[in-house]
DNA sequence: TTCTTACGTAAGCACTCACTTACACTAGAG
DNA sequence: CTCTAGTGTAAGTGAGTGCTTACGTAAGAA
């Protein structure tokens, strides 16, 4: 999970993901998305995709075709999504620990 | 917005936002709170925090109260959610663009 | 003033990262 | 087999990171 957090720290990976995400994509292709980068910078972060699980890779032929693996990254938002959900539930604490004595008093 | 997803990227410091999220601490309180590291390691930390804008500083006397900013949070927790929603829009697009051709011949 | 508490920060170290160049490999075409 | 396109990977480099120890500093107590 915290290698997938840093995977997603950094932009371009970010921006592989986008390409991948919709539609699949040889190693090339996307490296040539990126002008100012060697296309074995790109085979790197590819690999730091795989390892944080983000993304699959398909072999035909030749090539090697990625795809973004959505399962991992729906995990990964839940898993921020319990993050800032549990620091805002502690903004409400104080003021709902009076409000749920009230109700279980009702109900 | 870089920094700050690669300052939460760190579990030590997402475990400090934790801490600072609904209340004050100062910075040796928070260093108490790890037992397995040094009160400087935890005050580079908050430098990293602070740089990012993810918390905020209120001196005190000899103190240095820290408290998350949670606007800031919102900012990065948003950024992300565009994120995830335009990879999700990616995964439609092709199914909604006869739709959309549709709609606008309609309008 | 001196002492203590609460903090930041410089220096150094081991490690990681993003990147480049150079090379190795695999699959198909000829 | 050779040639070429597509791709991973080893090696090296400069920058950054997380940590420690050691020191510096601001604020209050005595």
């Amino acid at each position: 999970m915290d290698t997938a957090l840093k995977a997603i720290a950094d932009p371009r990976r970010r921006e592989i993901l986008r390409l991948v995400w919709s539609s699949e994509m040889g190693a090339t292709d996307i490296a040539t998305h990126f002008h100012d980068v060697t296309r074995s910078a790109i085979s790197q972060h590819l690999s730091v995709l795989r390892q944080a699980n983000l993304i699959c890779e398909r072999r035909a032929g030749n090539r090697r075709l990625y795809r973004a693996n959505v399962e991992e990254m729906v995990r990964l938002r839940t898993f921020l999504d319990q993050y800032w959900s549990g620091g805002l539930d502690r903004l409400k604490t104080a003021a709902e620990a009076a409000q749920q004595k009230k109700e279980n008093r009702h109900g």
